[in-house]
DNA sequence: CAGAATCCAACCGGATACTG
DNA sequence: CAGTATCCGGTTGGATTCTG
């Protein structure tokens, strides 16, 4: 896809050009935006989590709400879903090196929230 | 407010406890998180700009849209608001150095964002 | 120019109940 | 245990029209 410049008669760069970088942080976070998004992945950065007891971390969000995300997730590879075939059927949920990554940008986030809380 | 903190019975920190930093993840993505957040804050990074050419920077957003998060963003002193006493009035809105802490934060969902794409 | 007012659609999040 | 199904209310985003 072709980048859309756009430039006005005389071939000038716009100034006031939508320029695509806040596009950029839409995109993201529409992804990360998600209600629970950031806890389900703070939960999961040491170690697999079962659905369960993710449900149990997170209080107050529904299964619906965790199943939801959990696939969204899954749909963006930031976590993998794995399915232990015990019985009954224990289900870990991991996160990959992108989901470490997005865990780092809202890292950031995190620290400016916690700054804007405090002063 | 006392932080809420989860133990059991017996006094012991729960390992289940709903910690408190995907908390703060929760709390930034209220203030930025928002359709055209990212967009405003990142057309005024380097200069103070007027409402109207905000408007036409920010391709897709209805007046409304953008009224409703500059009241929003200024509230939470991340752009100052400043009225023009020309004629017809004009109004800067620029952005505060909270809200350049915040647009930093934001700038690493956007690197992250972009690696998204791309890769 | 810089909005306010109104109305409306879509989506998001949640409660509850049910299933293999 | 790990979900699915259904329903429902609130919020978000947007189109349009009007105003000092």
């Amino acid at each position: 896809m072709r980048a859309r410049v756009t430039e006005d008669s005389k071939g000038r760069r716009n100034a006031l050009e939508p320029c695509e970088k806040p596009c950029a942080i839409e995109r993201g976070m529409r992804i990360l935006g998600g209600k629970w998004t950031g806890s389900i992945l703070w939960h999961l950065k040491d170690e697999p989590v079962r659905f369960n007891d993710l449900a149990r971390m997170i209080n107050g969000a529904s299964k619906k709400m965790i199943t939801e995300r959990l696939r969204h997730l899954e749909a963006h590879g930031l976590i993998n879903r794995t399915v232990l075939s015990t019985s009954p059927v224990s289900v870990h949920y991991t996160i990959t090196d992108h989901g470490r990554t997005a865990l780092n940008a809202l890292d950031a986030l995190r620290h400016w929230a916690d700054e804007e809380a405090g002063g």
